[in-house]
DNA sequence: TTTTGAAAAGTTGTAGGATGATTGGACTTA
DNA sequence: TAAGTCCAATCATCCTACAACTTTTCAAAA
């Protein structure tokens, strides 16, 4: 096999180094560019190369400009934004049915695969979940919690398993608060995932896996009753 | 709350545009687009303006440029495309993994959800399976063996894992084809998911899940097994 | 002092023209 | 027929100019 002769063009070359330097977290988000004229003269390429690099980060969701005032980083992962405008396509129904796809998978990997680092991780955070019951503060809550589920996530050692759910949740994540804050009967203590914990540590794939089940099920009934309300 | 006083810039309104006129098949893969010069016209914008349109489709992956030949549709869908990469970026294995999960999540929705016509979709499929297990042609196997996954997945009645399991299955395909192709001990009658169509049929829930379970486990020490030749 | 509003400076948006680089096809020639 | 040459079409890059919008500055008015 040849090698395919391909020279990328200047417009690429730029576009490349601009994810790059956004990926590495030079610039951050919320963090505003240089203005065109210096980045012309940093990038040494004439504007209409420049302004064809920015324009298909724009489209892609990484950059977003506004006459007169400039360019600022708006998301550090095409990825992201691509699996956001989906979940926004789709129904919340919809999209907890692939999360708990992603979930019960993960905590299978996870009773297998999971570490001392990603125990205590997990272990953590449930601590954290558990002071915020205690404190009565949903918000705290949930955040303790969304951290639980990324740390097994983690724990189940597959990149994309992560990526995929976290780009998934993230955008979830207000109706969700909006709908537990909502939620007379919110149990905090049910919530705490402590069999879960345990099941993985003693690498049980059987019961970690049941217990998501039920868990999303359960999720799941709660969603349903409040819509219909 | 007020209301986002928001103007779409031109160049966003000609991506949108042309973005339509893909996705509506007005412009099919492969097809090529009308010169710069005379898409100026008939948008009634600037070189600059268009070019900038272009630009970002071309890195969304919908479009392809070649100087001095001209501008060809690449892709329909920049989901498909982003998913595309993110695959390209992850093993075999992990991809894999990503897949059991959205596949046994299906089949068990399939198993609540599916009609008549998803049945018989299904069932159609399986029959090609047999046909060309008969004749021994394993590339027609492989890829009825596909339709029937497709069908499934279909009968779970959730667009966003359809399109998520298309788009993940998609770029596997061609590694999955090598490795079967060259697995000798491939056994064709194993591969045939009567029981799993059976499970689904009953609405049995808990048979459907066990099959996709031990069926995905299979193959994954299969790939296991050959990558490690 | 505080508020208002106009001017100025800075930034992105759009237009049009000019030239270079590459491709593919038509044409020529051996 | 086959190889080479030329030419027209097309995209790539650069340039200048001006319009539209935002922010800052600052002076006048209340």
């Amino acid at each position: 096999m040849l090698k395919k002769t391909e020279r990328l063009s200047l417009v690429e070359q730029v576009v490349i180094q601009i994810e790059h330097l956004i990926e590495s977290g030079h610039w951050q988000i919320g963090d505003q560019l240089p203005a065109e004229m210096q980045l012309m003269k940093e990038f040494d390429v004439s504007r209409n190369t420049l302004r064809e690099a920015i324009r298909a980060l724009v489209h892609a969701g990484l950059l977003e400009t506004k006459q007169g005032s400039g360019t600022v980083v708006k998301s550090s992962s095409a990825f992201g934004v691509a699996l956001h405008r989906q979940v926004e396509k789709s129904s919340i129904m919809e999209t907890l049915e692939v999360r708990l796809a992603l979930e019960r998978e993960a905590a299978q990997l996870a009773a297998i695969r999971r570490n001392d680092l990603d125990l205590e991780a997990m272990t953590e955070s449930i601590q954290l979940c558990k002071l915020a019951s205690e404190k009565g503060d949903v918000q705290e809550f949930l955040q303790a919690d969304i951290i639980f589920h990324k740390a097994m996530v983690k724990a189940s050692h597959n990149k994309m398993l992560e990526r995929l759910y976290e780009h998934i949740t993230e955008p979830l994540q207000s109706s969700i608060e909006e709908i537990m804050v909502a939620d007379a009967y919110f149990n905090y203590s049910e919530e705490i995932h402590y069999e879960l914990l345990e099941a993985i540590k003693k690498q049980d794939v059987q019961a970690a896996i049941s217990y998501v089940n039920t868990y999303i099920n359960d999720f799941r009934k709660k969603i349903k009753r409040i819509q219909e309300d």
